[in-house]
DNA sequence: GGGTTTTCTGTGAACGTACACAGATTAGGT
DNA sequence: ACCTAATCTGTGTACGTTCACAGAAAACCC
């Protein structure tokens, strides 16, 4: 009867020490290029490696370092944020490119439920990660408490959680609102309306804000269109509510690009043309905003540079650096394109 | 002179010990909650694991238990996958779901250079996850060759790796092009043309295979435009080549959705009414069949559903159950829009 | 050739947990 | 009151590394 070797057990750092005829010691050297080591160790035991097919255990290794060389990623809402953002993926890249530089590898923990957020918080705990960085739409994030008590080096992108030290790095939303507003004032328009959303978190209510400021005396309440989502859908029912309001309306600033995207569509149907009976702009420069007819005019939103600010953030507090307690800033060129 | 506990040591579950005054075993029982503890000593124990802040050392845990209860999902070429890909997100979500049920942790690891498959490679060795998922868009991928040397349990998503054993969940793409073409043929419509894209992976062979099939005898090989990437601006090209070849083109298959809409910009601007004068079809019912004008007519990508069976699949493997040589295959269903 | 430095190697302990085992206590049934 | 079974608890070992330390060997200098 023959035996099956159904699953062999891994090679561990031993048993290559005993098939090149050295110890653990001398093989952990090779293993981490440490001098002090003989050319004929060298040799004997690159084979033995090779020859058992050994692969360090990580989770050993990061029991005794006390480190893990990764760094976590955290997404929290992905049914809203990988569908609908446009930004998460070039922050995810960003952040990718900038800690595989300083090579830690970097592991993307999606929350979708109360579950996961127990799980992730597990995670977190147990030493499977340095750092973290967190991409959270929400205000309040359960998780923030748990980071803040396992004293976590961490950096949010987007926009800083309510009463939390952490760091973060984001952008200026309201004087990027305000900045495009008053671009597209300059062209003329005198009935400018918005089409402004998402006012629970506070991207959204930063953006009317900085909306309002631009409009100063001329602001118009009744031309504030509040709709629920980021979305190509609500964008649509904003501007059918603004048309209604004023038919007269001849510039409106869309939250963003998506919502941009839906309003050109319902003044498509309302045959109004764009720019010239209505000039409209959008916030993101997402794939959107090149996707329209006309191309918007839009606020860029530096995803790629807001992911490699993080990671820097969180890698600096790895060092040992003491990090600026203020939130980091990113700058918002605005983009002009054709649709005002 | 005061001394700063700048960084206190975490507490390990010997200290909860100490401080419940009992032994590590008994805290290990409450933990993992097992029977056979006393109610006096459990609520000690609770009470130490409060008061000393005790997170049990997931490292040490794995290192005994050999396993990690996680699962990696593994992104190749991200900039093409999580720019352009809608996919990507549905697969992700779907996996989660699934590994989430059997409280595995899903990390996503972002493969983007040469030096992060070099990474990742070592991240799986060593022992940080117990199984993967693979989403990539290249057909020979390094990194499968580790995993099937380390014999670790995986499954592939979107279409098979070349000359791999590994399982994999996919889609007929070559019998959904089929599909669909046929239906377009039903329409009435006499000269039908397809842009093709990305005939390097297999998906953009298939699609092209299943349109050609669907023709027949009466397949005009000069009514193919080939464009390098499923983007809106090769399918703009694409279009552009098409309508030069023959301007009485009355039907057109695009190889995806962005191509559907770049084709359908092209058309516009040609001064092609959809349906009218062209009846165009994509593939992937992504974000974009919502976002034309008209709506797209497209065959559904199931991208939840995917991912799913992906984890499935993997945590099959996981129980030791055998799972069937041959890839899975998911139905697609045809949506039919207004653009045909 | 003796002493000092440099290079190389092996050993034991530690990291924080799970688990098998043994021993102690309590409960249950005659 | 005794025996058996059930319940509870503590101890030692193992997981696979890294690191400090102690020696051994070689190299170098007067």
């Amino acid at each position: 009867m023959v035996t099956i070797p159904s699953r062999r057990k891994r090679a561990t750092i031993h048993d290559v020490a005993v098939e090149a005829g050295v110890s653990r010691g001398t093989v952990s050297r090779v293993v981490n290029d440490e001098p002090y080591v003989s050319a004929s160790a060298r040799t004997a035991i690159e084979a033995a490696i090779e020859k058992v097919g050994y692969v360090p255990n990580n989770a050993a290794r990061s029991l005794v370092m006390q480190r893990s060389e990764a760094v976590g990623f955290i997404v929290h809402e992905p049914h809203s944020l990988f569908l609908d953002d446009p930004n998460i993926g070039g922050i995810l890249l960003g952040a990718n490119t900038v800690l595989s530089r300083s090579d830690y590898q970097m592991v993307s923990l999606v929350i979708d439920s109360q579950r996961d957020t127990d799980r992730v918080a597990r995670y977190l705990s147990g030493g499977f990660v340095d750092g973290v960085i967190i991409v959270s739409a929400r205000r309040e994030d359960p998780i923030t408490r748990v980071i803040e008590k396992l004293r976590l080096p961490a950096a949010f992108v987007g926009h800083p959680p309510e009463q939390s030290p952490l760091p973060f790095v984001g952008i200026d939303n309201r004087a990027s609102a305000r900045a495009i507003t008053e671009r597209l004032m300059q062209t003329g328009r005198q009935r400018i309306g918005m089409v402004a959303a998402a006012l629970d978190r506070d991207s959204g209510a930063d953006r009317l804000a900085g909306f309002t400021d631009a409009l100063g005396d001329r602001f118009n309440p009744a031309l504030v269109a509040r709709v629920p989502l980021y979305t190509f859908t609500d964008g649509v029912k904003g501007m059918c509510a603004l048309l209604e309001r004023d038919p007269l309306i001849d510039g409106v600033f869309a939250a963003s690009d998506a919502v941009a995207a839906g309003a050109l569509e319902a003044l498509r149907h309302a045959g109004r043309s764009v720019p010239g009976d209505v000039g409209i702009v959008g916030f993101d420069d997402s794939s959107w905003a090149l996707r329209t007819q006309p191309h918007l005019s839009t606020v860029h939103q530096p995803a790629f540079g807001l992911g490699e600010r993080a990671a820097e953030c969180v890698l600096g507090q790895l060092r040992g650096e003491e990090q600026p307690a203020d939130g980091i800033l990113l700058e918002t060129p605005i983009i002009w394109r054709d649709s005002a």
